[in-house]
RNA sequence: CGGGGCGUAGCGUAGUGGCUAGCGCGCCUGCUUUGGGAGCAGGAGAUCGGGAGUUCGAAUCUCCCCGCCCCGACCA
């Protein structure tokens, strides 16, 4: 293959697109290789559909060495089958739309569980039939409430969803270490750093669930590792390990204070330390001796709302996202003016357990983090104006309706499989994989018969690899000042072959070379563009990121040809005549 | 949906009521140049996001609408 650049469709950009803000946005625009249509809707360019159809590949070549089958299924979609499982409602406003001229509804499928679903039910009928995998790679339609950062995260992109059908969930759970072990190879083979994360299942329902994660510090998904075991997880699934409890004696009987103006963790802190009456005696009070008591309203699907109340030491604020995935599907919002209005017993600032709990008199149901064990001494609280309680004892002097894991997660916390600090970092969800169990086989009515003749409700398994999101996290992560520089697996070539200077010497020994190279299946990106300075043609290789760059000018008077490794930089001069032998040797490594 | 920024040629931008909307890159023609985004000369390319209004006169002021970017909310 040679792409000839005198004729290649593309141009390269001086200067930064004023609407690009990550580097992987910014070069792939740069470089010619996407070019935005509308918001988060991209045209690939030729450069960009190699790299594309490259990432492509190998996410199809490893789903079909494990064995699963590929299908496609239309991106536009009718309604019912959404309709059956409630997707319809509750995808909410991030649903694609549409009617056609009768006015039916139709919609462009986020993700399409509904439709394999209903295809293997069409088609299969017994236990004999599964384990069945079928995937696709297809463009997915989500109208994103903000589209951001180019290709990362657009309203239109392509993902690979493969679905897994098992009688059982010793079968599910081989059918996800399949898929696990074609994504540990299928991010390799992209060249991609990579971390598997435990997850939560979010919105898809199921259990087992773990994501793929690019570290990058434009990723929208944080995460935790330990630093010193294997354990890693994303924010929303961190599990907070409890301390043991402690041994209240000696404790004194709790009692409330006037603490006038302190309706804020910082100002109670203050008050109490400066007050001589309240200070403690072997140290300063600080912010996780108090016990803050935050109040949410939580709206379920089917529209009730409920208050619920959260007990959180007074040194960490809600993760809101970590909140939201406890509830789901619920929804919560913090409790604003007319919902404080409306319940005259809570008083801001000033929340405390007195007064919550579902056999308290407000009757708002009341959830402790974790670390709010029996035997703590807290302050708190006391449910009037100016007014906290001192030495108010978890398990003597309160309990809670349960726990709830929500606190913001930081680094160094411990994690909860070694004990060990946790690191912080942010990655790409490049891939997801999880065992959704018998959600929409149960909607949609997906029964086998077994063995013993009785129909059996299958359980699936939903998996996905963002592919156009792939090459963004690719560029994310691979790329330097000067420009992109693609793993060879997913470059748009395997040299560049830059011709500089004026003679036809240079051009006609580069073509020559172009030639041999592309007849060992070297494939080629030659610059023959006669009348551009060299510094332009150095500068765009440099942008465009192709692995090795090649080039045929000053040098070959004395019989020589350069060869540059984009990534390190190392250039070497190579006699001609070994030319061909050399860079055959770098591709093939 | 809330906060902030912005919309002038393919790209990046200047221009706060007054001549024909300026500049750089890119593009076209000619000559020169050829190892780090070349030089000279000539040229094409703009409904100044859209609409309404104020005014003798609007890219510039007012109102409405549309769109983009960032942060938050939301989101496999």
């Amino acid at each position: 293959m040679i792409l000839r650049m005198s004729t290649l469709f593309l141009r390269t950009l001086r200067d930064d697109p004023a609407d690009a803000e990550v580097p992987s946005h910014r070069l792939l625009v740069r470089g010619g290789y996407v070019r935005r249509v509308a918001p988060g809707v991209f045209t690939w360019l030729p450069l960009g559909f190699l790299v594309y159809r490259n990432v492509e590949a190998i996410v199809r070549d490893e789903m079909d060495r494990a064995g699963f089958q590929e299908v496609h299924f239309p991106a536009l979609l009718p309604r019912e089958p959404y309709e059956q499982t409630n997707r319809w409602t509750e995808y909410g406003d991030t649903l694609f739309r549409l009617q056609d001229r009768k006015g039916s509804d139709y919609l462009l499928g986020p993700t399409h569980e509904e439709m394999f679903t209903l295809l293997v039910k069409g088609e299969y009928s017994s236990y004999k039939d599964l384990p069945l995998v079928i995937y696709q790679i297809q463009s997915k339609y989500r109208d994103e409430a903000r589209p951001r950062a180019g290709i990362l995260r657009g309203r239109e992109f392509v993902m690979k969803d493969s679905y897994s059908f098992d009688i059982d969930d010793e079968g599910l759970a081989r059918s996800y270490q399949r898929h696990r072990d074609a994504y540990i190879s299928t991010f390799q083979r992209l060249g991609m750093d990579f971390v598997i994360v435990s997850a939560m299942s979010g919105a898809m329902g199921g259990s087992a669930s773990e994501e793929f994660l690019a570290p990058t510090e434009v990723g929208e998904d944080s995460f935790v590792r330990c630093s010193s075991c294997d354990y890693a997880a994303n924010v929303e699934a961190v599990l907070t390990p409890a301390p043991s409890p402690v041994d209240p004696t000696g404790v004194p009987a709790a009692h409330v204070e006037q603490t006038p103006e302190t309706p804020t963790i910082e100002t109670l802190v203050d008050l109490s330390n400066a007050r001589t009456d309240l200070a403690r005696a072997d140290r300063p009070w600080n912010a996780g001796d108090t016990l803050k008591n935050v109040v949410f309203m939580v709206t379920a699907p089917d529209g009730v709302r409920a208050p619920l109340a959260i007990g959180v030491p007074g040194d960490r604020e809600i993760d809101m996202k970590r909140l939201e995935a406890a509830l789901q599907p619920g929804v919560a919002a913090v409790f604003d003016e007319n919902d404080f209005a409306a319940r005259s017993s809570l008083v801001k600032g000033y929340i405390g357990p007195g007064a919550l709990g579902e056999t308290s008199s407000s009757g708002i149901r009341y959830l402790l983090d974790p670390r709010v064990v029996d035997g703590t001494r807290w302050i708190t609280g006391a449910n009037e104006p100016g007014r906290h309680v001192f030495d108010l004892v978890a398990g003597r002097d309160f309990t809670g309706d349960g726990v709830i894991d929500v606190a913001e997660v930081r680094e160094g916390d411990a994690c909860p499989e070694c004990g060990s600090d946790l690191l912080l970092a942010r990655g790409i969800e490049i891939g997801h994989i999880f065992q959704l169990g018998r959600k929409y086989a149960e909607a949609l009515d997906l029964k086998v018969l077994d063995e013993s003749g009785r129909l059996v409700t299958v359980t699936m398994g939903s998996y996905g690899i963002g592919v156009s999101r792939a090459v963004a996290a690719i560029a994310e992560q691979s790329h330097d000042e000067k420009g992109l520089i693609w793993p060879r697996e997913v470059a748009p070539a395997d040299i560049h072959l830059i011709a500089t200077g004026k003679s036809d010497e240079v051009f006609g020994v580069a073509e020559r070379l172009a030639d041999a190279l592309s007849a060992h299946g070297v494939r080629v990106l030659f610059d023959d563009r006669r009348g551009v300075s060299p510094g332009v043609k150095f500068n765009d290789s440099e942008l465009l990121g192709v692995p090795t760059i090649v080039v045929v000018g000053k040098r070959l008077e004395e019989g020589f040809v350069e060869v540059k490794d984009r990534r390190s930089g190392e250039r070497q001069d190579i006699p001609v005549d070994d030319v061909v032998e050399v860079i055959r040797t770098i591709v093939a490594a």
